[in-house]
DNA sequence: TCAAAAGTGTTAAAAATACACCCATGG
DNA sequence: CCATGGGTGTATTTTTAACACTTTTGA
């Protein structure tokens, strides 16, 4: 089977970044490569956009297939278009950054028997491709798109304490931040959820677990709010 | 000449939104198409990735061959992948918006003698293709960047007053600001430079005359400024 | 001399920051 | 009983917001 076209058309894929919090240190998830070019190299999970399929579902696909990962947040980062970035042939590639929540996501070995592995973002391999620079922009975004939008809770389990909380954005951010303000500033948005229930199996005090609320984010969204931390 | 591939394969396309600033009112430039499909519907500017150039030296390409803009604030904005955006063939394109300083950019009619107009962006007429959804995109990004990025310059002349600064971001944000707390802040950041010159040929007070000092707003953010209005 | 926009400073309110101790729990 | 992290309030500084009159210029 065969396709003709008139004018030559460059392959259009699709690459994953996949971030994950480990023990509050923010990981990556990588693919080694079964075959050439980059053989043995890590590289993103990512694969051929379908032509009966949106660019978006090749993302959950690929995401799917290659990492067992399914219902996650997944947003379009940015395509990578320069003209050699495939040894190969033209290929253009429509990068997509997921935000997983670790502790209920354990990752599988994906379908065609790959080696896949969390990485932590500050010491990544040499990656395949024009790899390194997909990921350092897609680390920049979740950077800034955390002060203005709820998008941590996504790295979280649905149920959290401040601290943890508070971590997430410290790590992210590469700051420190203080506690007492922190709590003030993130309860006084009002979406947060104390829940009848704290931690177990510390040694130490049990902490207040919290739930983020999206649909009062949604409902204070639609009358002007603004998420900012 | 013909070209074939194991797989299908989507055509790749570009299209730009061109923001201008005429008279303090935020205008769109579009294009009218001359063929089908949605022949004689408004349109914006774009065409093909060609497989030996760089998706962003495409839309820099489509740009002038079909406007006459050069040299102008050119980002990428999103890339649009649904199935059945152009009703002929499966066609994915790339999303790019630029600014440009309407009073020294003269659009010409561009090569392929089609009609090039300036539109509102509260008053477009019907869009070929998915490109009404783009244009919304376009906007609100625009709306979003501008606060925390110096992009605003870029659709006034090199030289210009604070009262048409205000007037600029008053429009994209669609609020009131008041004088003397806009002069305060935008001039506190020491990021435009007071010119020896005032305004000419005007029937009131002569305003002074600001540049953007691009050079003194790197130096800054190498070392940790943060833009923001 | 009038119309039109330029230019300018202070005060009050709100938000951000800095900071330290007691509490609850499990080992 | 001790080590560990949980939880809490106040004072200070900084930032934002509200607000009105005088000046300059050309017509």
């Amino acid at each position: 089977m065969s396709y003709t076209y008139e004018y030559p058309r460059a392959a259009l894929t699709v690459d994953c970044i996949v971030f994950g919090l480990d023990e509050d240190e923010l990981k990556v998830l990588l693919i080694q490569r079964g075959i050439e070019p980059f053989e043995g190299r890590w590289a993103l999970p990512g694969g051929f956009v379908q032509v009966d399929e949106s660019v978006d579902t090749a993302a959950r696909r690929e995401l799917r297939e290659e990492t067992g990962v399914t219902d996650v947040f997944l947003e379009q980062l940015y395509t990578f278009g320069a003209v050699d970035r495939d040894p190969r042939e033209r290929v253009v590639s429509v990068a997509y950054y997921a935000l997983v929540n670790l502790s209920d996501h354990r990752i599988q070995a994906d379908t065609d028997a790959r080696n896949a592995a969390w990485f932590s973002v500050y010491d990544i391999p040499e990656l395949a491709f024009d790899h390194a620079r997909i990921l350092e922009m897609a680390h920049e975004r979740l950077r800034g798109k955390i002060r203005y939008q709820p998008i941590g809770f996504e790295l979280l389990p649905p149920k959290f304490t401040l601290t943890r909380l508070q971590r997430l954005y410290e790590q992210i951010l590469d700051t420190k931040l203080d506690k007492r303000n922190f709590r003030k500033k993130i309860l006084k948005m009002e979406l947060l959820e104390a829940l009848d229930e704290v931690e177990t199996d510390v040694a130490h005090r049990a902490a207040q677990l919290y739930r983020f609320n999206a649909d009062a984010y949604n409902e204070k969204i639609r009358t002007g709010f603004n998420f900012e931390l």
